[in-house]
DNA sequence: TTCCTCACCAAGACTGTCTAGGTTTAAAGA
DNA sequence: TCTTTAAACCTAGACAGTCTTGGTGAGGAA
């Protein structure tokens, strides 16, 4: 039973890594760490969510990535955001707050 | 180009089907209107989506179906919410507006 | 040495939406 | 009357994104 509803909501994560980027190279793990802090612990993002996400977004050219070494000495893949990927993301949040109007436009009808 | 985002939010659809279905039955097709009227045409419900969710839908106990005529006398399938799908809705609605508080924080984030 | 944790990676299941087909039946038009 | 159009329903299969589970390797600590 129960039933949980997934943690993320499908098709805004990569918007969610976007976002996390959007300041600083991260590498994967800190980029799921952030963004679950900055919700407040609302999101979790598994790793089973993000690694696909991360080569999706790779291929798609919207992040780049490259070797280094994370704050605790180990070896870490950083990605950073590229232009066109600061393209995505504002593309992203457009759609994004478009598509919650609707969806709230509904909930608060009579 | 090309690959368009889909008109709806994955997970979403059963909410609103719900919601359209808060004050009086409605057939299918008029599920889907209402939905598409309700988010000033934001979104758009195709039928290959439509039914298969009401069938989840009646399955969980939510809605209950009968078959009716409809305005223009044709024979139509009419769907009711019940107590359980009126439960269902609030806690669907209390989980949406917990998601997109967590989204809306991290893409309003530093 | 042994153990724990960080960080990355992959395979497969699952779920919900979309595309694209279809049937039946009433109304409208030729 | 016959044909066409449209309303309303239904289904199969493809597809995409997330989750579960399981794994590797390397650094640090005991």
């Amino acid at each position: 039973m129960a039933k949980e509803k997934p943690d993320l909501v499908y098709g805004t994560l990569d918007m969610l890594i976007l976002k996390a980027l959007q300041h600083d190279p991260r590498h994967g793990l800190a980029i799921a760490d952030r963004i679950q802090q900055m919700s407040e612990d609302i999101l979790r993002v598994e790793q089973g969510s993000l690694y696909p996400a991360l080569y999706r977004l790779e291929a798609q050219g919207w992040i780049k990535a490259e070797w280094g070494v994370s704050d605790n000495n180990r070896k870490a893949r950083y990605y950073k955001l590229t232009a066109a990927g600061r393209k995505q993301l504002a593309a992203e949040k457009e759609h994004w707050s478009r598509i919650t109007k609707g969806i709230d436009l509904v909930l608060s009808g009579a």
